[in-house]
DNA sequence: CGTTTGTTTGAATAGAATCAATGCTGGTGG
DNA sequence: CCACCAGCATTGATTCTATTCAAACAAACG
């Protein structure tokens, strides 16, 4: 996945923008030689090592992210003290929109898989915003896939036994990988929080899975999946 | 809820929006005079009763909508045939925004009561878009209401177990309708699929609401609901 | 090397799905 | 006008599934 990622050593300031290598996937897609002079305000990146948070719910943040590497979770806590993670981020994704609506951030953002991060300052994005026309359609794009990943997590990942959860969020994470590896599977808690099962149903349902051979485990946390059989799990219920 | 909502005889054209009576909730709430003069396809209403289709997943669509009064709800089909309910759009909202990105729409949207709309050709909101930045904080606003509806429905309606769902979808309802009282509660299918539950869970649980004094039928499928009850139970789990 | 943190497994219980039957209501046509 | 039908709602009995509580285990870390 996103094989042309090239991070380069730290830097700041605008100039990285315009090579930067994941940029025809980012927020930042269409923009032209002449937009990038409209940033005046230098965009840091963020190195942060999983548990780590990017930001959290309630806070007025005054900054979009741009995820380069790694992958983040999205994180609402429930009446009860419990925790749903209700997306994740990957490369290229677009984290804190809801900044650009003055709004606070509606999640904790966590960092799941170690993670490089542009920092992009709300003034910059207003701005660009306010000056050219070619940020909108990306923008917008950012809100559908936003929309249409809650939908898929509701109707994936939320809907009929705990088998069929697990084994849909098996196939994302292969399909998404590009390969029937999966490396750095979630904990086990963090598995019961995106399909809202407990911990135990789901160190229950992978260790069922291995011995179905759906999965081969070939190290630690890191995994060969049965695709076919897999597919036919996740399509009964 | 919308008290101000006046629905005048049919009419065509822009002439009805510049004094709708529910523009100020809808996507056209920021235009000036001078942009309606850009509006020079007919905008037509629509009005559909329960159970008729506005549009269906896969179309090609060349239309957003408005919904002036009534409910419809967005489904989508599981893999095993069944379908789920994905969100509800009320009075204000509007549908299928992904026409916007030259999608196809992404749901099934099926009236479930009684509902006037206004057709919003794509043609009229692009060449809006284009020419006056007004349009841009309405549909962003639109997005993020999406984006954000969906994980409400995420954490609350599709976490916990069927008592909690339940009790939280029928605050929702009355929260929304502003009184403790809802009328035309859905029929126990939908109310299944919009929890995730089967029809005869979503009845037997409505049921012992009933025993339990946390509703109170006062008609035919109008019910009053004992809200601080209600909340307790929606707080357990 | 002991402590912490996450994982696995077991047994008992609670909860929901399933299958099946019955009841209710509004609409239709004789 | 009434009898019947179709569609939805309710209820019961049973089975299956997931949660809960508890304990043992494994790996990671200072």
């Amino acid at each position: 996945m996103a094989a042309g990622i090239n991070i380069q050593a730290a830097w700041a300031g605008a100039s990285g923008c315009r090579t930067c290598g994941i940029r025809q996937m980012a927020l930042f897609a269409d923009l032209q030689e002449s937009d990038f002079a409209l940033i005046h305000v230098p965009i840091d990146e963020l190195r942060l090592s999983a548990g780590a948070p990017v930001y959290h719910l309630g806070d007025q943040g005054t900054a979009l992210y741009t995820l380069r590497s790694g992958m983040i979770k999205l994180v609402q806590s429930l009446p009860d003290g419990s925790q749903r993670i209700v997306r994740l981020r990957r490369p290229g994704d677009t984290l804190g929109l809801e900044v650009l609506l003055t709004l606070p951030y509606e999640h904790d953002a966590v960092v799941v898989q170690d993670a490089v991060l542009c920092r992009l300052p709300l003034e910059v994005v207003t701005r660009l915003q306010r000056e050219t026309p070619r940020l909108h359609t990306q923008l917008m794009r950012r809100w559908h896939q936003a929309v249409r990943e809650a939908d898929e997590w509701l109707t994936g990942l939320s809907t009929g036994n705990a088998r069929g959860r697990v084994a849909r969020l098996l196939l994302h994470l292969a399909e998404t990988g590009g390969s029937n590896e999966i490396s750095d599977l979630f904990t086990r808690e963090d598995l019961g929080a995106i399909l809202g099962i407990t911990t135990e149903t789901a160190s229950r349902t992978i260790a069922e899975f291995r011995r179905a051979s759906l999965l081969e485990t070939l190290g630690r946390n890191h995994f060969r999946c049965n695709l076919d059989g897999l597919r036919q799990v996740a399509d009964q219920l």
